[in-house]
DNA sequence: CTGAAGCTTCGACATACGTCTATGTTGTCA
DNA sequence: TGACAACATAGACGTATGTCGAAGCTTCAG
């Protein structure tokens, strides 16, 4: 199991940090926090995470997003540190492997990203 | 100007990007927008970034938020990516060099993380 | 049991990245 | 003008990262 994912199950079950614009995040909440969108910070992951991210059931066999302009072996690598990252999962499903999309992450790395409300005028 | 901030001057006035969910980004977005959340993929940056957003109107002085831990010149080299990202505008006041969040871009990355509706059951 | 397909792991390599110290630049104030 | 404060840039250095080819592991068809 990566560090990361150690801090990731350490965690309340519930989502993570504030709003950046809310208040400064901890020491703690950044590191956790920047290691999800290093993990998008690749473009190829990125695609790979859009692709199961759109796919229906938002769930995906290898076989069908692994058409990315690299390697094979990249592609899985990628996959794996998409995993690590808490943003995909995985499963085995006889010869084929299927990644999913964890809603959860996904919905509060979205709300880490609110804008700031109107200040008074 | 960097390549970057070239790609962002090329775009339309309107957000970048599907969410992840809708489709798959092409390689152009997949592109811009990792390297997007590639700037808020480091800790250091991400706090910078965060106490940057967390101050009145979004916007704070170097000298307010220099102390991450890190050298002076650390702080620059960072608020400079972050800057070429798009993700913050900087303007200098007298002695002082204040830094203000782009709301729109902001906004723009919580759209792309928009969860996946809800599959027809 | 054997072979093949699908995916992961391993080891190597070039490049990118984060950090530092030293030095520049820009603005303020006496 | 000179001294100082606030930031930025330059150059160096160790480590992390993305990529590949080769080899390993699982599962299924025959």
């Amino acid at each position: 199991m990566s560090k990361l994912q150690e801090m990731v199950a350490a965690l309340p079950a519930e989502p993570c940090c504030p709003a950046l614009t809310e208040r400064e995040l901890t020491v703690e909440e950044a590191e956790l926090t920047a290691a999800m969108f290093k993990a998008l910070g690749d473009p190829v992951r990125l695609r790979l995470f859009s692709k199961v991210a759109s796919h229906p059931d938002s769930e995906a066999c290898v076989c069908d997003i692994a058409d990315v302009g690299v390697s094979q072996p990249t592609v899985s690598h990628h996959l794996k540190k998409l995993k690590e990252a808490g943003l995909l999962a995985s499963e085995r499903r006889g010869t084929w492997v299927y990644y999913r999309v964890e809603p959860a992450v996904l919905a509060a790395m979205g709300r880490l990203l609110t804008p700031a409300p109107a200040t008074a005028a």
